[in-house]
Order: structure tokens, then sequence, then C-alpha cells
RNA sequence: GGGGAUAUAGCUCAGUUGGUUUUAGAGCGUCCGCCUGAUAAGCGGGAGGUCGGUGGUUCGAGUCCACCUAUCCCCA
């Protein structure tokens, strides 16, 4: 039988409470038995970086994932339930890397690479397990014991596979160029890395040379950099060519520079000798800055064309590094250029770069400009400040260092990759064409990344002939291995020990080690789909489940991360789909809108929202949400989801309340569908209605339509229907009316069924109390089979019905309060004026229009004689064709028609108007007639409806209003004093005479609604008093129990009421 | 520089193929009033908008087109 339910609740201990329950009752592993043999169902998991706790915005993904895997567990269907972690990379290396103290790259090695791999190796466990709990406290059901982690040696060895086929189409290849480097972690930082957190305004020391021009005595460019060591790797001097150029003549030199450059740049007074086009500049040799240096000695300096020349800073002429620049190094691919690398991973000068030789590259500055100024070739240095990008995690500020890197080459291959991305629905739908975009534009993909916790990129170089051979699979490498071999069995194909193993080249016969280098960790997520899927080893399974049904995600870089990794990776693997749809969500912002992070001090972590707030009502957050926009996160925001969830809480607690006192069974003594009451259908038409929008709904992965359609449902349950029907549970001296409760429960127990997959713990508790210790019921909600519709149910025209009356009893308040009469008092006569078929369906409802408005009599007429005036609404749709041009005009002198005109227009009559001379034939087709205007009474219209109530008030009104009055006053005693709500009392008054008459008059209805067995003068002792002012009458009432009973109320059902 | 998105009330957003709204809506917030023995709820009303700007198409534009501006995302 049903349990007390509590009048508030406290979501954490109910969560708690659930998810204690679910694992005493394996409640997970029953769902999974029950569907084992239903159609398949694929998601696949985009893997969690498990390196850290859970923020808020972990949830929102999980919460999509869950909800949409348990509405598909509800439909019968068979998942995997399968959560992923992503493990390895450089994000994980830095936080050990901060746990251990270690300030570089050398730190690692002397603490030993292997031993340092092990330490990434335990993190990823710890966070792993961390996440997992949390995840379990949001509700996520996943098969936890089964997660896949993408440093498995499955994960990685099915990464071979991929990379080998790769090779095997003349993919694979080794470039270099130059990338932002951090001196300090010895490694190139991407691109990515920079837009995060990578920049910094700092202030460097600029310089502007003097580039001496061959065969040009006296003459020499003036050339400008921020970052004085690349001019000992200088190699040519950039123009625009449609810029206009300056000669100008200071003392006995001649420097040449961009005109708009020349003021800003030039100190002292200058003479212009000509003006010249950048083209004519082009070609001309120059001797370089650094020529004495060995690297440098030979190289040829020229000035070259380059479009991205500006003049907005520098002088208009760019010095051109290529071993120093990512576009320097682009523009001597082009010209041919010499490219000078002068710096080693850790930013010291190579040892032939004389007195530079092992100097950091960022200290040297000083010494760059004492070498100019000795040669003479210093014209200027000037301090200035710019957004200069720094490491993401120690600051140190980036060089650009050419470096050797492995790519996968894209030039055909992106087309191949379009195809297949063709094949996806997108959502959002400009997804598609951002995924295109990229693969339009992206350069070949570097996968190598020198460091030490990752994929260990299975490429063998041979030094001896160059010969490149890429390992597929762990068990080729042992074939091939000619060393090495003990030292790596037994060991996961990760550095140091993979490392050991040297093979036989396939073209030569030498031994070749592996690179060093290990992998991009986007390789390690786009595998999934194979290697989680068993594809190297049961290919009848991996079958089964590829492609993934749906996946979702973040929107936020996935088109170039996990989205496109995936895309890329299975179209070389099988030139298939990986996923048939994905869904991307926004971003989580705090509550003003601005990005959180730890930094700012804006973030919120899983944990403390999910004891502050509940999971519910953070799922409750997320499933509204427009997932295509950004959600502002935090605390007030949550109050809304959680009134929703107030409302359902209290339909509940009413509903089992009163089961409970009349001892109400599901089904003892069901009520025939044409045998109940309006309302009962009604609500039962709008939870039919539910059934479908949920079922949409999911169906179309928008499940913030089937929340919407939830809140509004709520609130026409918990405000229309139990309000109105309150009467038929709570009667004084005998059992409610089955057919309120059969249809009432009906409504929750599908209700939290419908709800299960959004919020599956709130949900789960109400079910337990309201079907789960019935017979035959299953013992968890998501057990049950998701709602399907019932046809019997639906029924539009009364639900058009019950919202106009609603219609009605809103304007009729508004009317209410326009005359500032309480609804408490009663009123005589209110008249309804609207269309007679409205008028047949409000007569239907007469009963609860006049209880919802305390009127006592309700006039229903189609006539506002007296009431309204007529008001034209020129029908514009029909006019324009008709009138063209003269639309508006014929719609200002329609709207200039008299009342009698008018009402026979509303009747149906054509009548004859003169416009612009011409005779037309009006009738309602081209102008609409609505009534409006009140004249003077309390009177209230809409588009459809006209109220007017008659606020004059006899004695007996006024009695009943008092006598109302009274009854509030005894039940918010009764409340204070903490009555139980079946307490028969004995309610003593001391009052005003007028008020004592209208007592006297109302005696029966005072005491039936106040369960008061007698009103007696205010004599003696009570349990509680207190002076109220009722309509400005002084009353002193008092409150005791006669009989204290418990919440029983007689016997079981009782057949009939009055 | 290229691609994509957005621009409507203090905030977050709806607004369906242009037309029953000439008086542009909701939620939140705010102010006033009301209702309530299931209610950490609910109801009515007020204040708050030149629908980013300009031009165009049309009898008619928040809605369609062009340009501009601003913001965001992706790429270069």
């Amino acid at each position: 039988m049903y349990r007390d339910v509590p009048p508030t609740f406290s979501l954490p201990e109910l969560e708690r409470r659930i998810l204690a329950f679910w694992k005493e009752h394996d409640t997970f592993n029953k769902l999974r038995r029950k569907n084992e043999n239903g159609p398949r169902w694929s998601f696949i998991d985009g893997p969690i970086t498990a390196n850290n706790l859970m923020g808020v915005h972990h949830a929102w993904g999980r919460t999509y994932k869950d909800a949409y895997q348990r509405y598909h567990s509800m439909l019968g269907q068979h998942l995997r339930y399968q959560n992923g972690f992503d493990c390895q990379g450089l994000w994980v290396e830095v936080e050990v890397e901060k746990e251990l103290g270690f300030k570089s790259k050398r730190d690692i090695e002397e603490y030993g690479i292997d031993r340092f791999v092990e330490a990434c190796k335990a993190r990823v466990i710890k966070f792993s397990k961390r996440q997992a709990e949390q995840s379990i406290r949001l509700g996520y059901w996943m098969d936890w014991d089964n997660s896949y982690y993408t440093m498995s040696d499955e994960n990685n060895y099915t990464i071979w596979h991929f990379l080998k086929k790769c090779h095997d189409r003349g993919f694979i290849y080794a470039g270099h160029d130059v990338m932002p480097w951090c001196p300090r972690c010895g490694t190139a930082i991407s691109d990515q890395e920079i837009v995060t957190e990578g920049y910094q305004e700092l202030t460097h020391t600029s310089v502007t040379a003097k580039f001496p021009l061959v065969g040009r005595p006296g003459e020499s460019l003036l050339v400008w950099t921020t970052t004085p060591w690349t001019l000992t790797a200088n190699v040519a001097a950039a123009v625009h060519p449609e810029l206009t150029y300056l000669a100008v003549k200071q003392g006995d030199e001649t420097f040449y520079l961009a005109k708009a450059c020349a003021e800003r740049t030039l100190k002292n007074e200058y003479a212009v000798l000509r003006e010249l086009p950048g083209s004519e500049l082009l070609g001309w040799a120059y001797s370089g800055p650094f020529d004495e240096l060995p690297p440098v000695a030979g190289v040829e300096h020229r000035v070259i064309a380059w479009d991205e020349v500006t003049e907005e800073e520098g002088t208009g002429i760019v010095h051109i590094a290529p071993g120093c620049g990512k576009e320097d190094f682009a523009l001597g691919k082009q010209f041919s250029l010499a490219v000078i690398a002068p710096i080693d991973e850790n930013g010291l000068f190579a040892e032939d770069f004389g007195p530079f030789a092992g100097k950091h590259a960022s200290h040297v500055p000083e010494d760059v400009f004492a070498s100019l100024k000795n040669k003479g070739r210093l014209y200027r240095t000037q301090k200035y400040s710019h957004r200069y990008p720094v490491c993401w995690r120690c600051k140190t500020e980036l060089l650009f260092r050419l470096v050797d890197e492995w790519f996968i080459d894209m030039s055909t291959l992106r087309y191949e990759i379009m195809e297949v991305t063709k094949r996806i629905t997108w959502m959002p739908s400009y997804g598609l064409d951002h995924e295109l975009d990229w693969l339009k534009n992206m350069g070949d993909w570097c996968i190598s990344k020198k460091r030490f916790w990752g994929l260990a990129l299975p490429i063998y170089p041979c030094q001896k002939c160059g010969n490149v051979d890429v390992i597929g699979s762990e068990t080729e490498l042992e074939q091939r291995a000619i060393e090495g071999w003990e030292q790596f069995a037994g060991h996961s194909p990760h550095r140091p020990w993979v490392d050991a193993v040297k093979i036989g080249c396939s073209k030569c016969g030498s031994p070749v080690s592996r690179i060093k280098d290990v992998g991009n960790p986007w390789l390690d997520a786009g595998i999934v789909p194979y290697s989680t899927l068993n594809y190297r080893h049961d290919r009848e399974y991996w079958n089964n489940w590829f492609p993934a049904e749906f996946i979702t995600e973040s929107l936020q870089g996935q088109f170039r991360n996990w989205f496109y990794s995936l895309l890329a990776m299975s179209t070389v693997m099988e030139n298939r789909e990986p996923f048939k749809r994905v869904l991307g969500h926004a971003q989580v912002r705090d509550l003003k809108g601005e990005e959180m992070h730890k930094s700012k001090g804006n973030a919120i972590w899983f944990d403390d929202a999910a004891e502050k707030m509940g999971a519910e009502t953070m799922r409750w957050l997320y499933c509204r949400q427009n997932p295509y926009t950004n959600l502002n996160f935090g605390y007030e925001a949550a109050e809304e989801p959680l009134r929703h969830l107030t409302t359902l809480w209290n339909t509940y607690k009413f509903f089992v309340t009163y089961a409970k006192i009349d001892g109400f069974v599901p089904g003892s003594s069901p009520v025939p569908y044409d045998r109940l009451d309006r309302m009962d259908r009604w609500i039962l038409a709008r939870l039919n209605q539910l059934i479908a929008d949920a079922r949409r709904a999911f169906d179309g992965f928008s499940v913030m339509n089937f929340v919407h359609a939830a809140e509004r449902f709520i609130d026409d349950l918990s405000n229309w229907y139990v309000r109105r029907c309150r009467d038929r549970f709570r009667q004084a001296d005998q059992a409610g009316d089955p057919a309120a409760y059969e249809t009432l429960y009906t409504v929750l127990s599908t209700t939290v069924r419908l709800l299960a997959p959004v919020i599956p713990m709130f949900a789960e508790e109400l079910y337990q109390n309201l079907v789960a210790w019935r017979e035959g019921e299953p013992e968890s909600v998501h057990l049950t089979p998701y709602p399907e519709e019932t046809p019997e149910w639906e029924d539009a025209a009364l639900v058009a019905d019950m919202a106009l009356v609603r219609n009605v009893v809103e304007i009729a308040l508004a009317a209410r309060n326009a005359a500032k009469i309480k609804v408490r008092q009663p009123l005589a006569v209110m008249t309804v004026v609207t269309d007679p078929s409205a008028i047949k369906t409000l007569e239907m409802n007469r009963q609860v229009i006049a209880e919802e408005l305390n009127v006592k009599r309700i006039v229903f007429t189609d006539s506002a004689e007296g009431l309204t005036t007529r008001v034209a609404k020129p029908v514009f749709r029909a006019l324009g064709p008709r009138f063209g041009k003269d639309a508006n005009a014929v719609g200002n002198i329609l709207r200039a028609l008299d009342q009698d005109t008018l009402a026979r227009i509303a009747a149906g009559e054509t009548v004859t108007i003169p416009v612009n001379g011409k005779h037309e034939q009006i009738s309602s087709e081209l102008v609409e007639v609505v009534t409006a205007s009140p004249q003077g009474m309390s009177v209230i219209s809409d588009k459809q409806v006209t109220v007017a109530l008659d606020t004059n008030l006899s004695d007996e009104l006024v009695d009943e209003g008092f006598a109302r009055e009274i009854v509030n006053k005894i039940q918010n005693m009764r409340k204070e004093a903490d009555f139980n709500v079946s307490d028969r009392i004995t309610v003593g008054y001391s009052v005003s005479p007028r008020l004592a008459r209208a007592i006297d008059s109302c005696r029966t209805y005072i005491m039936k609604e106040t369960l008061a067995r007698e009103l007696v003068p205010l004599e003696g002792e009570w349990e509680h008093r207190s002076e109220w002012s009722v309509n400005g009458e002084p009353a002193e009432l008092g409150v005791r129990r006669t009989t204290q009973s418990g919440l029983a109320n007689g016997g079981g059902m009782q057949d009939g009421r009055t």
C-alpha cells in the first residue's frame, strides 16, 4: 500500500535513496536482460578525458546520452551501454608533471619515462573511477564495469591497423614545418592550444635594422621586427608590389620604406628623394644582417613580393626567416629560399652560431642589437606591446621553430571523407556545412607529438635506405622484430617499452627503430567505432553494431576534433559513415553568459551542483534547453525546473493522501470510459497528446519539445484538473469518486513513465509508491514499456472546449480584478457574450465556470447589445488581392462603418458601400466584425469572448462573502495549529454584529467547509485562537479538535456519491 | 581574407509558407492586486520594444532580397 508522502522533498536525499535501490535490486542488469533479444540500437559514447573531476558542463551531454538511451531501452531495444574514457595525451602529462613538480622534459627523462608513463596511467585510472562515480550520481546508466579506455592495447593496435592502411595508400609522410614551440616543454604547441588561453599582452623591444643594398652604395632597406633573434636566420625581405614606397635621405644615407610608415618610423628630419611602387624593389639583393655566421654564409638575400605585407605596423618591408616563422616557411617554399633553423628544442642557439651559440633565443635581443650597432646596421629600437603566444600550461613565451612531424596527406582523402560526411544527419543542420568547410580547408593531418604518454606511432623509417615501414598489428611487430622483443613482451604498446623493439627494414634489411613520437590524441578517440566493436577479432559483432545510430557531443571544437577523426578514420577503414546522426549541443556558461573557467572562479563543479540543486534539476534544465544555444547555468536558473518538479510532487502527494484515506486500490472498481466525467476525459485527452509529443520528440532527438509539453501538462493537471476536481476526492463523510481516482492514477502513473528518461530517479520515487507495490507490476519504472497512445482517449474537441472555458475564466478574473472585487465575494450575475457554438460548449461547463468565478448565475448570449460595440477588422488577406494599392484605403473606410452596417455584415448580409466613387459589395469575407469597447460596466473582451460582471451586492451576497472569508481564516488557523486534514473541530467566535448575522445565515456552509462540529461563542480553552479583520469587521476566532482521528477516514471505497 | 551562425522587452528566447495581432508574444525579474487545507505552487493586471541599421520587392515585411554594422564559432 502507499507510503505517506512528506510535504517537501530533498532531491539529493531522494536521489541517493533511488540509487541505492537500483544497486540493491540490480535494476540496470535486469533491464539489460529483459532487452537482450530486442532490436539493437547502437550508441557510441565520445570518450570523456579522464584527467579531472567533472564540471556541470559535462553533465549536459551525459544527460542527453542517458535520456535517449533510456528512451530506447523503454522501447525494448538492446543497447551496449559502453562508456568511454580518453586517456592519452599531453593534458594528462601536464597534470602529472604538476603533481611531480617537474619543470621540463629533462626532468621526465631523468625520472624515467617508464615511471612517468605509469604515473600517467595511474592518474587516468584514478579519475576514470571518480568520473564513473559522478556519472552514477547523475543517474547515468552505463555498463560501468565495461568502459573502454583509449589507452587499451586494443585501441592502440586498431589505430596501428588504420595507420597501416593509410601507409598502404601512400598517405603517411614526414614533413617539416615551422610550429609554435615551447622551449620549456620541448614540444610544438598546436594552433588549437594557442587559441584557448594561449595569448598574453607582452612588451618586447622591437628593432628597425638597415639591410644595405648590393650595388647601391649608401642605400639600405629599413626592416622592422619584434623578434630580434630571428634576424640571425634572415634570407629575404618582403614588400607588397602595389604599395607605395619612398626613398628618403637622412645625412649621407638613403633608406627605403613604405610611404605610410615613414612618419612613424623615421627619427629626425628626412628628405623624400622619390616615390616608387613596391614592384620596383623586387629582386634587389641586399647583404644580410648576420652574414658572418657560418650557417648564413653564402646565402643570397633578395627582395620578394608578398601580398600580406601591410602598412599597419613596421616599415612595410618584412624580414623573412623561413626557419623561424610559419608564413616565412611557406614563402620560402614558394621562392625556394634557404631555410636556416637556429635553435634546438630547448630554445638554445646551435653551436655554429658563433657568439650566440648555446644562448637562449629569448635572452639574445641585447646581443643582437649590439652586433647590429657594431656593424652600423642598427637604425633604432622601440618598446612594443602586443598579444604574444605563450605556452598554455607554463606561460613560457613561444618561439617558432622548424620541426619534423608526421602527417597524413589529405589531398585526395579529404574528398572521400566529404562524401561520407554527407550521408550523416547533422543536428544542427548547418553542422554539415561546418564539417565540409573544415574538410575543404584543413591542411594535412599532423599526427605526431614529441612527448611520452600516448599512442606509439608504429612508424619505422630506415636511416640507411630511407624506406618507411608502418606496422599494422602486434603480431606483425612480433614477426618483424629482430631485436628487443623480449624487453617489450608483456607490456602495453607504450613508451619506453615498445621503443626497445627494432625491425628489419623491408627494403634493405637494416635494423630500424620506431620514431620516438607519440600520436595525436584524436586518433585515440576516432578509432573507437572499430576498436570497441571488436573490428579486428569479431567482424560479425562489429557488423551488428556499426554504424552507430546516434552520437551526441558538445559542438565546441568537435568539427575539427572528434567528429573529424571519426569520419577520417572510418573513411580509410571502410569508406562508411561511423554514425548516422549527430546531435551537437552548445556550451554551458555562467549566469551572466560568460565562459566558465576554473581560474575565473565562475566554474561550478558537478558534485557541488548535484548536492545543492539535485541531479534531477540539472537533468531537467539540460533537457528543456534548446541544444543549439548556450545555457547560462547557475543556482537561480535551477529554480524554474525545480518548480515543475514540485508541482508534480504536490499532485502526487495529493493523490496519495486521499487514496490512503479512502483506501483506493487502482483497478478495484474500474469505470468505463463513457462513464467518466468530462474533466476526466479531458485530462486523459491531454495525456494522450503528451504521449504523442513525447514519442515524437524522442524519436526526433528533440527532447526539449517533450519537456516543454510536459511542463504545460503538469500545470494543466495540477492547476486545472486537480483543483477543479478536489471535491471529488475530498468528501466529508464518504469516499471519493472512483472515476476521479482511477483517472488521476492513470495520469500520474503514465506521466512518471513518460518522464522516466528525463528524470529517472524522481520518476522512480513516484513509481515505487504508486505502482511498484502492486501485484504483477514491474519493480522499476525503467522496466516498464514506454507509454503508447490510447485511441479511445483522443478528443481534440474536448481539449479545445476546455481551452475556451479556461479562457472565459481568465477573462472574467480580469474583469473582477478591474472591478476590484475579490473572488471570495460572490456575485449575482455574469453575462458572457460569444458566438452560438461557443455558447453550446460553455453551457456544458456552466458549473465549472460559476464555481471558479464565484458567481450565482451565468447568462450566455450571442448579442452584445448594451454591453459592447462592434468593431470592424478589415481582412487584408482578402482585400489585398481584390483592391491592390487601394487595400489600405478600403480598410479605413470599413473601419469607419456604423454599428448598424456592421451588425448586418455580422449577420451574414452583403452590403454595398461606396469606395472611390464605385459601389463595392462587402461581406464578412472582407471585414470581420468583432465586439469590443465596454460601455460603463465591468466588461472585458478578447477576440472571441466578452464578459460582463454585475457588481451590485445584495445583503445575502455580502453575507456569503463574509462566510467565505471566515472559512478562509479558519482554514488558515487549522493549518497553523497543525491539525490533521481530517480532524473534526469546534470553532469559537466573537465578532461584530454584522459578522454574527452573516455567520448565522451561513452556519451550515461554514461547518461543512471547515469540518466543524459546532460553532460556539468564544469561551473557555482553545488550541489556537487569533484576531482577524474580516473585510474590515473585527473578529476573534478559536479552534480545537473534537476528535483526533488519524488519516484513515472510515472504510474502503464506497460507491456512489451525492 | 574565406565559411557558418546570431541580432525581437532588464535577462533568456518564441514568432510556422509575408496577411484574423492595424494593439509583436512567452518565461524569468520587477511593481500592484488576487487565490489557496495538495501547493517551496497558482491567477489577473501594470511598467518595459523605433523587431540591429539602410535600401529594395509587395496592396502589405519581425518574416523575403541586397548592402552595412555588431557579436560569436570555424578556418586562413
